[in-house]
DNA sequence: GCACTTTTTGTAAGCGTTTACAAAACATCC
DNA sequence: GGATGTTTTGTAAACGCTTACAAAAAGTGC
């Protein structure tokens, strides 16, 4: 008589625990969804059969059959950055607490094809969308919003107004950061921006710029120099500034990761930080601590964000009709050592 | 009449589609899957059809009658790490053309329930699982193999040999990567380890080590410093190795993202990299080449490895029977401006 | 032990597709 | 214009589960 063991292979059906059990498979169904109108006694019968012949749910026919995947999906432009892996670990702790499942999509690749695609994909298979840094959501939030299908922004404060975001306060953090600097002493500061066609980036330059003018002090365009949020930017621009005929005594980047290239330019000029020049950043990723000397800079709350944001995208499941919102959450200046005030460097 | 566009609520099924065209519901199925046997009259019938109610097909049902989900799985430690990051967009770009969908699932955090979770989680939902640098593997490998459920792991040589794997030829890129520095000229070596659970660390390791026997040189234990892979080892290792009596004049990290630390506590100490300290890294992310001096390094083909990995599985989904392997993608080294021919330093 | 209530169990229908098979429509040839 | 063969279309059953409802069993109080 063959061995009943595990079965290794083909698959164990609802039925196929009920004729081992000797109960319909209603019960079975029952003992799976731990329905309390159970026998005790029969609930092991159950359990054991189940053990037996390593019966595990199939999830797709009991989404079918409930009408809900248990699965929400993240779309993001790429994986990689330290910045989006931050919001990640926010929204996998916070889906992982409610038994949710994670769907990834990247738009990276797709991003030419039609915008349908993301209704198309989505549609049947998760309950809802997290849209993290869309770049140009214009294409998708049209679909999404007519058919009201269940979505948050994730760190887009862009055009669009009527899906509900979370995002972090750019424009204050930039304003508090530049504020710093010119507390130390500092006048003429450098400004790196991020792609701006990103709304952070924009209101990082606002902020900064705020800034400036509420200490009446003079916003020079060739201080500021455009960048792109990656490192090379930071490298680049640093040079530029320090190319000036006046350069600036101060380097605000829009992202820790250009702060490290414009701290690497600086450097290499023979220049020293913060003695020379006083550098900031934003973000705050992990890396910017252990920097040396460690970067002064602006704290996301990146984590906090991906929690926030699920939690939301929950809300809207529960009650489908309900008001959304937009919600920013607090940046905070954290002092590090790569900041200094101001002093009179060549004369 | 009511207008009867896009709807923009409720379910719109195949019966709906067929009734608003005048066909059966199996000929909407027809159309749906482009099969052939359908007269182009009739098939754009119900294209305008789809068109019309906004139809669009539900996975969950579909996967159910088809038996097949076109989802597979991948299993991260975490996400946030660039190294991860690399790898991913091979999977993804691979899935992406094949027209399958990834489930992310990180291990931080269930990491302690039981050992059935990936085998429960995962049955009938993904058809296949990429386990991607998995630190504790023989939890969910035992269930995985003993269920011939498809996977393959990235990167990981450790002690199971059963299971298909990609990963990378650590130990030859590290005795290459040593071998040029001794060529160099360098005859004491410093060597940051990483996370010496993972089987990559100890093959690095190894080729270092071999590397100096073939080349005559002595392997100082006082010269191998046990590190993990971030930051701050690298920037602890070489202060640990430049406070050594007899300090080195190379070091070599076993990822860049050490290296980097290194390079930062070489600097500070008012050495100069590459003039004092020659360094060199292993994995070739994506920074190394804007730092400033640019960093000569060991290449991991990862986003290959992402590629290759997702091809052996979909080649498994294929064949269930087949013969699985397990592959090693070569290492290169990538000389840049972090190395330099020895010279005494100090004397 | 009976009538009654409460709990447990079984049954049938449904979730939205696919797909094998049968039926109907069309084309082709003599 | 019928016999024949080929497409096209319709129908029914299946995928593995949930769940409302009905039936059976068990538990009460007298």
């Amino acid at each position: 008589m063959p061995n009943d063991d595990v079965q290794t292979t083909g698959k164990v059906t609802i039925f196929d625990v009920a004729e081992a059990s000797g109960v319909s498979y209603g019960t079975v169904s029952r003992v799976i969804n731990n329905d309390p109108h159970v026998r005790p006694a029969t609930r092991a019968r159950v359990m054991d059969a189940i053990q037996r012949l390593g019966y595990v749910i199939n999830r797709q026919a009991q989404s079918l059959a409930r009408g809900q995947t248990h699965v929400i999906g993240v779309l993001v432009p790429e994986l990689g950055n330290g910045y989006i892996g931050e919001i990640m670990r926010g929204i996998d702790g916070e889906l992982d607490q409610a038994g949710y499942d994670l769907m990834l999509f990247t738009t990276h690749r797709r991003a030419a094809k039609e915008a349908n695609y993301v209704a198309s994909l989505v549609q049947g298979v998760v309950e809802g969308l997290l849209l993290v840094l869309p770049r140009n959501p214009a294409d998708y939030l049209g679909v999404l919003s007519a058919r009201k299908f269940p979505h948050v922004l994730i760190d887009h404060q862009g055009i669009d107004t009527t899906s509900p975001a979370v995002g972090a306060t750019n424009w204050q953090g930039a304003f508090v950061a530049t504020e710093y600097l010119i507390g130390l002493g500092h006048r003429r500061i450098g400004f790196i921006t991020g792609s701006m066609d990103l709304g952070c980036a924009q209101d990082r330059l606002e902020g900064y710029k705020a800034a400036l003018r509420a200490h009446h002090l003079p916003i020079c365009p060739e201080l500021i120099y455009e960048g792109d949020f990656f490192q090379h930017a930071g490298v680049q621009g640093a040079n530029a500034l320090l190319d000036l005929p006046e350069p600036p005594s101060a380097i605000f980047a829009s992202n820790d990761v250009m702060a490290m290239g414009a701290m690497d330019a600086v450097r290499h000029r023979g220049l020293r930080v913060p003695d020379d020049i006083s550098i900031i950043g934003f973000d705050n990723i992990p890396q910017s601590a252990v920097l040396l000397p460690p970067l002064t800079t602006v704290q996301q709350p990146l984590e906090q964000m991906g929690r926030v944001a699920t939690q939301m995208l929950f809300d809207m499941l529960q009650e489908p009709g309900k008001r959304t919102s937009r919600i920013e959450l607090p940046t905070e200046l954290i002092v590090r050592q790569s900041t200094a005030p101001y002093r009179n460097r060549i004369g």
